[in-house]
DNA sequence: TTCCAGGTCGTTT
DNA sequence: AAACGACATGGA
């Protein structure tokens, strides 16, 4: 069992705030899969328990919660008015985690038109058909596969019409494809992306924000749309692309995490 | 039963 | 450039 010292950090908000989908809540515990690795974790003020079902060291908690990220001058940077202010005094501590590239692009593929309990689902039930299976503290979880299989096992994995999109997207990805775009510029990184099945404007900021280290990334789906749209528009629709421009202009180089605050806010009025 | 869910894509206006 | 409709599935 390892312990940190945590600050500026909430686990349950960071998990719960919507960006990751494999993890639970069990006996006031949080156990979290990220790729081949079990997280088991448990915060209590600013101290932070964990173990997990492999041996990680202490820099691999710090990069996946991004915790050497600087909050408070983030914080100062997005806190634009009263609106913004408001999202984030409701869920204080989240972090933008820094997911694994090619489990980002899978499970957001898996995220479109559907909701983040019908994500979670999907993305379980490929693990379970496609991943390996890791015993941790008396009960069964499945690493996130390395590998899928046909359009038919992606279907039976409720993928629906995502099925097709995902598999053409695999014939073209591997994970050192998507980790070379980490040193790219934001839109020569996106214009790539974009290229993947099943992979538009909103996926494809989501996989920058949440994998690559792209903290500008606004993605914009129907929470952040009607949350933008009432606090900057005077509730006068108007198109994603200019939700999303607005969001960069206005939030700058950290609009990722006010759009973090303001989706979860939006969705749990 | 009907509606909605962290959208994308091709088509039409 | 903006609007429209199809697309599969599941939970409320």
């Amino acid at each position: 069992m390892g312990e940190l010292r945590v600050k500026d950090f909430s686990l349950k908000n960071t998990l719960e705030c919507g960006q990751v989908f494999r993890f639970d809540e069990i006996r006031g515990w949080h156990y979290l899969v990220a790729g081949d690795n079990v997280l088991k974790l448990r915060q209590s003020g600013n101290r932070l328990l964990y173990n997990s079902s492999r041996k990680l060291p202490k820099s691999y908690i710090l990069n996946l919660f991004r915790l050497n990220d600087q909050y408070p001058l983030i914080l100062k940077e997005i806190s634009k008015d009263s609106s913004m202010r408001k999202a984030i005094s409701s869920s204080p501590g989240i972090r933008i985690m820094k997911q694994d590239p090619w489990e980002c692009t899978i499970s957001y593929i898996c995220s479109a038109h559907t909701s983040v309990k019908g994500v979670k689902k999907r993305v379980n039930n490929l693990a379970e058909k496609f991943g390996d299976r890791i015993e941790f503290d008396g009960m069964d979880f499945y690493s996130f596969p390395k590998s899928l299989g046909t359009v038919e096992q992606l279907r039976e994995c409720g993928l629906g019409f995502r099925a097709k999109n995902l598999f053409r997207t695999l014939q073209i990805i591997n994970s050192k494809k998507l980790d070379g775009l980490k040193g790219r510029s934001y839109s020569s990184a996106k214009s790539e992306l974009v290229k993947l099945h099943g992979v538009g404007d909103k996926i494809a900021d989501c996989i920058m924000l949440y994998s690559l280290g792209f903290l500008q990334a606004f993605p914009v789906d129907r929470w952040i749309k009607r949350a933008v749209q009432e606090a900057y528009f005077e509730s006068r629709n108007v198109p994603n692309s200019v939700i999303a421009g607005f969001g960069q202009a206005y939030f700058g180089k950290y609009a990722g995490y006010a759009q973090q605050f303001l989706y979860n806010y939006r969705r749990n009025i």
